[in-house]
DNA sequence: CTCATGGTTCGACAATAGTTGAACAGTGAG
DNA sequence: CTCACTGTTCAACTATTGTCGAACCATGAG
């Protein structure tokens, strides 16, 4: 009945620590996952950048590094894996966090623009 | 002429990065000092945690990651140097993290108990 | 079962970051 | 000027992370 192997251990809502957050979403690589992430939920092959195929292994470990700090879970899906972004868990945690990392995402690839901020309102 | 060499460098606004901003702050030693700057500009000296001195020079180097990520500005005042939070350099970059950020902090260094958060309102 | 597929884990190595004492530099006081 | 005081920079060392190939594991297909 109960898990089996394939179930990865996540951190419980409460014990989602500040630092290990803004650490795990420090790196570029799996900022970059989860921005894909917010479309939401992908298989774990799908979380590779487009144009730039990186090793399974490192993907997996940056994967793990947000899996540990709570930014997103793992759940097995038949022969894959699907994962997605704990935003509930982070927004009951950490209010306005993701929703700034997120807005200010595009601000990081794109550039400026004041005027484009008002049309992302909608949703 | 007027610089002299008492002069740090800070990023200009539009050149702050998320992620530098994110790692800067991922530090449970500057994540502590940034708090402490919330109140207002306080000398170097002042940024020590209180009851856990750190030598001087691990000090200057948390603020000069923290500097350099465009987290805090570093000024010369007479014989000592004012330490400030460019609060209105990151929310125009990126509207609400720091407000996220400041408001989760309570959380993370206060424990659970719900009932506690609810007595926090009480003045 | 056997085989191919999708991902995690392990182990080794490179790169980056944290810690700290000592040296150095600018400033105010006497 | 000389001294005491604040804080930065330098250099060396340690610890943590990132990267990646190879081994391993669970699942679905045939």
């Amino acid at each position: 009945m109960s898990g089996t192997s394939r179930d990865l251990a996540h951190p419980d809502t409460a014990d989602l620590a500040l630092t290990d957050v803004l650490f795990a979403l420090s790196d570029p690589s799996r900022l970059a996952i989860v921005r894909s992430l917010v479309e939401g939920p992908i298989e774990v092959a799908a979380c590779q950048p487009a144009g730039a195929e990186i090793p399974k292994s490192t993907l997996s470990h940056h994967l793990k590094t947000l899996r540990e700090a709570g930014v997103v879970r793992n759940v097995p899906h038949g022969r894959q894996r699907y994962v997605s972004l704990r935003r509930g868990d982070l927004d009951e945690r950490f209010p306005g966090l993701l929703a700034a990392v997120l807005g200010s995402v595009r601000e990081e690839t794109d550039t400026p623009m004041r005027e484009e901020v008002d049309a992302a309102e909608n949703g």
